[in-house]
DNA sequence: ACAAAAGTGTTGCACGTACACCCATGT
DNA sequence: ACATGGGTGTACGTGCAACACTTTTGT
């Protein structure tokens, strides 16, 4: 590539906020620092951006070293421009987050020595992150909050069948809120989008509840109808 | 500043999509390019981030430098990261929106050599841009039109006193469709964030209409309340 | 007087919210 | 039998959408 362009000592970086759900609580997923600065201390997995590829591309790469997640949907969501924000030089870094099932893949672990450990920690009781990446968590985490209530995102975080009840939990857990229960499940069965399964919870010494699935088929159908019908409105 | 960071030949940049609201059209901001590459193309306001600035203070610099445009409040709303978005190099672009009042400030200008002019272009219609410009500015648009819903951003774009049918004008032409005339200032004039005025419009050969400004105090005491009765609720 | 835009209410519908009890299952 | 969560319906209020005519003013 012919490089015309003034020599800065600069780079920019991409720092993933990966949100879980497990036993009735939203995590996040952090990595223990292996290097410096901030050799040992708990951050977002991030790292910088190579020369030849997408931001988008390295943020999929840099989670996968860092965690052995792959295949994971991210979404950017804001970019950090601050001059100090890292120690050692001018870093500019991509912010993205993603929702995913823990368990759904293999345990996390690092596949590179630029991380000791990979592991879900709560979203409440947060410690010191390196870096900014306190502020970056929090946007992410306001950002989901946001989105949750206008996007079907929440299924994302659930395992491919769950009950309503769980559905209903993470949603509190997110919002931060209580919420009625016969308004909420008829508020989600009425968008169409939830299969009824054939199948029943299994294990539990109550009353085994019906388990749903998320049909993204019927959602998008949904969804794109709303569209059409917004476009014609406008024509 | 003690760099430890590995060297690379990249910058960042932010691109700018500054609208404004004239003669019922929505428009943006060009310039026109006076450097290669994309000599004499079209472009949205940008330029590249100096190591010593933050990625937010670059854009209001780059803008003012580009257009004669100060104290604008720009929002960021996506980091382009492609790796062939520049011919020269590796640029990643963080681009910026904005809202103002046409004519608010004096006329556009640069004040640099690096653009030959500073105009107005309504948004329907836009020429080729240079980069990936066209894609940038679609993003931007996009955002606008769905954050109008459900943010006061329109008010930006018009003068300090207005009549509700120029507020009305304002919406259909960033929506792109027709709005029922009673039931918008019905729910316009619902929100309690418009102070009528005792002026009138003058100079026109019909009936005046009343002239109203948008009360930022009262729409934050509004917001506010808001939050905190969803805050309670929470809690 | 006429042209041009200002200004004004009612009705039906969809949606959200508040609220309490019986049911099925495992131990 | 009891404990635990599963599952269900109604009534009310709010907000949005559809819809047409009279008023004011300048020329």
């Amino acid at each position: 590539m012919d490089i015309q362009l003034p020599h800065f000592d600069s780079v920019f970086s991409t720092d993933c906020v990966i949100f879980g759900f497990e036993a009735g609580e939203l995590k996040v997923l952090l990595i223990e620092r292996n290097e410096e600065p901030y050799q040992g201390w708990y951050a977002l997995p991030g790292n910088i951006v190579g020369l030849e590829e997408s931001v988008d591309n390295a943020a999929a790469r840099i989670l996968y070293e860092l965690t052995g997640l792959r295949d994971i949907h991210m979404r950017q969501f804001h970019t950090f421009g601050e001059v100090n924000r890292h120690p050692q030089g001018r870093v500019v870094t991509v912010g993205y987050f993603a929702l995913i099932r823990i368990g759904g893949q293999k345990e996390v672990a690092p596949l590179t020595h630029f991380a000791r450990k990979a592991f879900w920690h709560p979203v409440n009781d947060l410690p010191k992150l390196a870096f900014d990446h306190t502020e970056i968590f929090q946007r992410a985490f306001k950002k989901i909050r946001v989105k949750m209530n206008y996007e079907p995102i929440a299924f994302e975080l659930l395992p491919e069948k769950f009950t309503l009840t769980q559905l209903q939990n993470l949603y509190e857990a997110v919002l931060n809120k209580k919420l009625d229960k016969r308004n909420f499940r008829k508020k989600m069965l009425s968008y169409g989008f939830l299969k009824e399964l054939m199948e029943k919870q299994k294990g539990v010494s109550y009353r085994a509840a019906k388990l749903y699935k998320f049909d993204r088929r019927k959602y998008q159908k949904i969804f794109q109808t709303e569209l059409a019908a917004q476009g014609a409105v406008a024509s």
